[in-house]
DNA sequence: TTAATATGCAACCATTTGGTTGCATGTCAA
DNA sequence: TTGACATGCAACCAAATGGTTGCATATTAA
């Protein structure tokens, strides 16, 4: 479960939109999916693909039917592993930042 | 601010590697950033443009280096915008994704 | 069985991306 | 002042990205 995969993932606005669209309505099918897209089915179903490539949605074959699920865990592992250690510091980096800033040109 | 500069920057594994070196050492020049990047300064200078187009790096001009400070506000913005409404119902949609895979083919 | 529907695959294309090289500019220090 | 050093700018290039079109396959329903 590559941690780039799932930044790369993000990084679409198109994508987001999908898991914007899924976290609405959770297992819809891709032309459901593809009714709000403006695209063609096939650059919806390349973008899903990278989605499930990064783990972000999973899929079940339902007859002639593909249902598409919203897997919120590596986002959450992102939020906790890297984005985390950020948030920590913030304040004190913020303050830091202010610091040197105010500090003028010796 | 838009969250669209700040996903893509973050997409990238050189951008996150920079951010991460900041985190370690904070104000750093560009020439120190290149130390340990295998790539041409020029290649990192356009990092770091892309870096602080999202506002996740601060650079003040000092004589004739530049130093390199991480602002990891909009990362938390992220967190608390975006992440925040899937991690909510993780354990929701998990247990959700549960049930619709044990409900075998009707 | 057959027509309509849902998805899959592949070739193709324009643009963006990530990198390079070469040269210019600005600043410090001897 | 002059050479060394730190950064900036621009042209260029290969590969990845995001999209298209056309056709193939599989399933449902009449």
């Amino acid at each position: 479960m590559s941690m780039d995969a799932v930044f790369r993932a993000l990084a679409d606005p198109t994508r987001r939109q999908l898991l914007d669209s899924l976290y609405a309505r959770n297992g819809q099918t891709l032309n459901a999916l593809c009714e709000r897209m403006d695209m063609t089915r096939q650059a919806v179903t390349k973008h899903l693909a990278i989605l499930e490539e990064a783990n972000l949605v999973t899929t079940i074959r339902r007859g002639r039917e593909k249902e598409h699920y919203l897997n919120p865990v590596p986002i959450n592992e992102i939020a906790e592993r890297w984005i985390g250690k950020f948030e920590r510091h913030r304040l004190d980096a913020l303050s830091d930042m202010k610091k040197r800033l105010e500090r003028e040109e010796p």
